[in-house]
DNA sequence: TTAAAAATGAATATCATTTTCAATATCAAC
DNA sequence: GTTGATATTGAAAATGATATTCATTTTTAA
């Protein structure tokens, strides 16, 4: 089952309606790897659907939510972005202070750590957030070139 | 030093003048221990100095993060609080969904393999915002009466 | 004391988010 | 297909938190 398999029975278990604006906000949604903002997303879905409204956006990108095909993150520096989640598992994130670079990764000993740390102080685990931030290499040395050949 | 001789001399520092309203509002956010968000600090403000506007305590708030005796924390649900920085050693939050309650927690093999995983990406740490979410004890079974006797 | 500079409170502006509303689209029953 | 009830839409307006402006007051060094 994808993702859009996953919107339409979302919709139809809340007795809502099937549209093309929403279609085509998912569709683009899903075209967009990154995390992105709203006005993010706007930008792309205009560029197809130049008639489709903010409103629209946000309010699908609620119902994407709601519908468990993506999460809304609050980020340190106040701002709002929106992440997949279908079939996307459980990550944390990297984020380098310079460039904004942001790598999802997992280190199973800390969630481990985080289970144990949690039911040693009497709570049931349900979810967590982290976010670990310095600067990437690239920021740091960048004349090294990691990335490309000469 | 205590937490008003840091804030004096960063005032000063910074080439700014010593004021009453100003004195007032980081002795009320001193003597609040937990997370508070700028209404709350601004109605305790208001208790002891109700001449004071809202601005100032913003401004101040701002101040005081710039001066390092508090950070601004954004929340997954959205809102914004501020917490004690000045002599409180780093802590993550263990937070319950049910009622709220916020636990400040440290683990250090976690902030170990925090750092290997960043080094281990090509990231050189600064800082990191983990938090917990989960039900706490007291919500799980509420008949339990853990804190108080009969 | 005085004059320059900063701080203040009230009001206002800004910005992201959310809701309202009249027009339009969907869809099940006919 | 037509209809009617209901959801959806885009534009505009409302909201709410954050941030700034401005005339007045306070601070501070001379």
């Amino acid at each position: 089952m994808n993702e859009t398999m996953v919107f339409e029975r979302f919709i139809e278990s809340k007795g809502l309606k099937h549209s093309k604006p929403r279609m085509g906000i998912l569709e683009v949604f899903l075209n967009i790897e990154k995390h992105m903002s709203i006005d993010e997303l706007w930008a792309a879905v205009r560029i197809k659907h130049p008639s489709i409204g903010y409103a629209t956006v946000y309010r699908t990108l609620k119902l994407l939510c709601e519908g468990g095909l993506c999460r809304e993150l609050h980020f340190e520096d106040g701002t709002t972005r929106f992440e997949h989640l279908y079939g996307h598992d459980h990550h944390d994130h990297l984020i380098c202070t310079e460039c904004g670079r942001l790598v999802e990764v997992v280190e199973e000993k800390i969630e481990e750590l985080q289970v144990r740390l949690m039911r040693r102080h009497g709570f049931s685990p349900k979810y967590h957030r982290m976010d670990l931030y310095g600067t990437c290499k690239n920021c740091r040395d960048p004349n090294h070139d990691s990335q490309r050949k000469p």
